[in-house]
DNA sequence: CTCAGTGCAAAAGCTTTGCATAATA
DNA sequence: TATTATGCAAAGCTTTTGCACTGAG
């Protein structure tokens, strides 16, 4: 429970500083997904919320996820065609590997992306907020199963 | 034109190994994805498209998307939140730098990338299909206008 | 007390699907 | 000629938005 309180405090702090509101909806669902590990859809973290508020709205979840992820707090991740999944920002930047066949999703560290973000950062004049790296192919299983 | 006559030959073979016709449409289609060079989504693709078949239908482009990319002809782009981009397979390998503010997509490339392709392929053993880096942020102009 | 945040309902995308018609092999 | 592919219209999802009300600061 001690990463828990962790995350909400640096989100509070973060919330505030933004000049935003820390409303038991924001932080609830920010429980929530570090909960969810990357594994939540917002209709699934909508589910799920309502079984601690039944109230909450479903915009809610997307308007906190929208504010979330402009202030860096969560990351969006684009696994599949149709609908994203939410994950708290990770101190340490991971990726992911997904394959075509069976879905597995791998995860992986990568100490070169973090010279690819200062480079694209320095050569764009951009300010990244993330970086998110999803290479797609064939795991160990599904290649031998390949003729 | 020898590239887009090319790229329509090899199309047709797959398209026949596979079982299926090779209609006007998926011909023009194909051509419209190879000139977009992976800056398409679907209705980008179909206004395009009707200039030249004007009856054809917003239906056949998702439907050819989708059979395109089955038989592994095109490549899906997870570009924005909201919807896909596409382009031919085969094609140097670029990625994306979206600004959260304003929208605006950045293209870049970066050698880095092939090393953590092998690094990844190596270690995971994963027959890697493919690559994409995309990061968010924020444009100079928009960086600017936040306070 | 004030204004940002919420819930609700309705609208707005994007994508898929059913069915009769047209076109390929 | 036998299916496959298409166009059209309608439905299905996910996500966004307007507005009056609620609650955090």
């Amino acid at each position: 429970m001690g990463s828990g309180t962790r995350v909400l405090k640096i989100s509070r702090k973060a919330l505030n500083v933004a000049g935003m509101r820390v409303t038991n909806q924001r932080a609830l669902l920010l429980e929530l997904i570090r909960q969810g590990e990357g594994h939540l859809d917002a209709d699934e973290l909508y589910r799920r919320a309502r079984e601690k508020q039944p109230r909450l709205s479903l915009s809610t979840v997307y308007r906190t996820l929208q504010l979330l992820k402009k202030l860096g707090l969560v990351e969006e991740l684009h696994f599949d065609e149709t609908h994203h999944h939410y994950e708290v920002k990770p101190s340490a930047e991971h990726h992911h590997l997904v394959c075509l066949s069976c879905g597995k999703v791998v995860e992986f560290h990568n100490p070169l992306s973090r010279y690819i973000k200062r480079n694209v950062a320095e050569a764009k004049d951009f300010e990244i907020i993330d970086t998110e790296l999803r290479m797609t192919g064939y795991c160990p299983k599904c290649h031998e199963g390949r003729k």
